[in-house]
DNA sequence: GTTGACAACTGGTTGAACCAATATTAAATT
DNA sequence: AATTTAATATTGGTTCAACCAGTTGTCAAC
């Protein structure tokens, strides 16, 4: 097993559903269509996008199903306040999409500590469920990780720790660990797919590894969370540090050429 | 505002498509279709369920949103391994589908600590967070749940209550926490319409609920977790108590009349 | 002013035809 | 006989046009 022959970002989705969707959530997102606002009729938007009712309902549907919109039969399609009614799948899009920077940072800082805990609940319980081969399975990665770290490829050592998160999860033996953590583990997918640079490598990181492969080995619970939480402190701290910079800095530029998002203009059509 | 007059269950949704949809998820939930089977062909379903392809393909849509199944174009739809895909979005559905009690216990048992773990941490922040207008109405509900709870219809306080999760997660003032808390919120809401009698009422309620409010006046964020765990570890022990005598219960009547669930059946041919 | 039929929206459903990707089969080639 | 290649069947993707079904607003009748 290699830990290069994972899928790179999902092909660009020739989908027509798909990439009306991704427009209209966009536009969601970015908040040039508000909440409670009304979208055109089917008919009207399925003609703007150059295409047919169906497909149209398509992308509809998937807004729908995020709750993004909500759609009634007679009355029509609405959008909904999506900072209310959203989930954690939101983040990767929302941090595409979002034109304030600072607010995106908040909800990254608010985050954080939630996917700590998350991780935390599932080093618990892998430490007292792992068997073998869950732990062949860590130490492998462990290995492969020290080595793409030690070769110093960002990008590769994101996808390895994805998998290493997926065995640590795995371990845990848990279906409902799996459900709260699969979330947060896209989000992280997609995060490192978009801003590989962004995640911070601590020289601290192959020691923290081999830490939690003892604490595995010793079924030393407190010992895992111990490193765990000391290791994961750190690096969100330093991630909030260059997020605070980079707000500052997107404030700075802010000013000049920001366009006020009037929230009325529904610029879907086709430019012919 | 009177704590009555919240919308009761979801009207039935005379959708044909979200029928069709409910009735996959459920031949998939409940073992009838296992992960890897493929689905009879668009055409052959839409005839077995008596619609066109157009709301058949709507209804495999929100499969597949569910990632519950996978489509790919040629080689069509392919049931998928919700226990490693899934969300806690799947909770509800999968506690009424599934015919395994002792597995549902489980999931149960491990959702309980991670749904504590965000309600700790909503109120760490709603501590910080909470204006004045927060506060008010954090009081008003705990006066209104205090009535109800003297009045002794645990419908009414389970609905209650869901109005004071959402106001302590209002109060924390965090998309974040918002998009984290919303599908336990949902799971909840499901919860208590199908099983209202399951959800264990302590005489402590309401002093938790006044021990609660009193560290919201006090801005003491640790007392105020102490107070939750408290509740929370003497609520959710006799749940777990409860769902493990209900476990036995069932694994004496499983023996008789389970039917082994062979997996290559897809019974969804309209009776005519 | 109130009521009630009607018209004009809206989304929901239908069926048939065709396009496009894949899998299978049969034929041609080696 | 094994391999390659081409034809074909099967799958989902898209389009069209019509009609059904809730909702809202209008306007005439009362």
């Amino acid at each position: 097993m290699s830990i290069e022959d994972s899928e790179g970002p999902a092909p660009p989705s020739t989908n027509i559903a798909e990439t009306i969707f991704r427009d209209l959530r966009g536009l969601i997102l970015r908040g040039e269509l508000t909440s409670g606002e009304r979208l055109p009729g089917e008919r009207e938007l399925a003609a703007k996008y150059g295409t047919n009712r169906n497909t149209l309902r398509e992308a509809v549907r998937k807004l729908e199903q995020q709750r993004l919109v909500t759609v009634r039969h007679g009355q029509g399609v609405t959008v909904t306040d999506f900072r209310k009614t959203g989930t954690v799948e939101l983040l990767p899009p929302f941090l595409e999409s979002s034109p304030d920077f600072a607010e995106v940072a908040h909800i990254i800082e608010d985050m954080l500590p939630a996917r700590l805990q998350v991780i935390e609940f599932a080093t618990r319980r892998a430490i007292r469920r792992a068997d073998k081969t869950d732990i062949e399975r860590l130490t492998d990665i462990t290995e492969l990780l020290i080595t793409a770290f030690q070769r110093g490829d960002p990008a590769l050592i994101g996808r390895g720790f994805q998998r290493w998160l997926d065995a640590l999860i795995d371990a845990a033996h848990s279906v409902a660990i799996r459900w709260v953590a699969n979330p947060y583990l896209e989000a992280y997918r997609h995060l490192i797919d978009r801003f590989p640079t962004l995640w911070v490598l601590e020289p601290t990181f192959p020691k923290h590894l081999e830490d939690l492969l003892e604490a595995f080995a010793n079924n030393d619970e407190e010992r895992a969370i111990e490193v765990t939480r000391q290791y994961y402190e750190l690096v969100d701290g330093k991630l909030m540090q260059a997020l605070a910079s980079a707000v500052s800095q997107a404030g700075k530029e802010k000013s000049v050429d920001e366009p006020p998002a009037s929230s009325k203009r529904l610029s879907v059509t086709r430019e012919g």
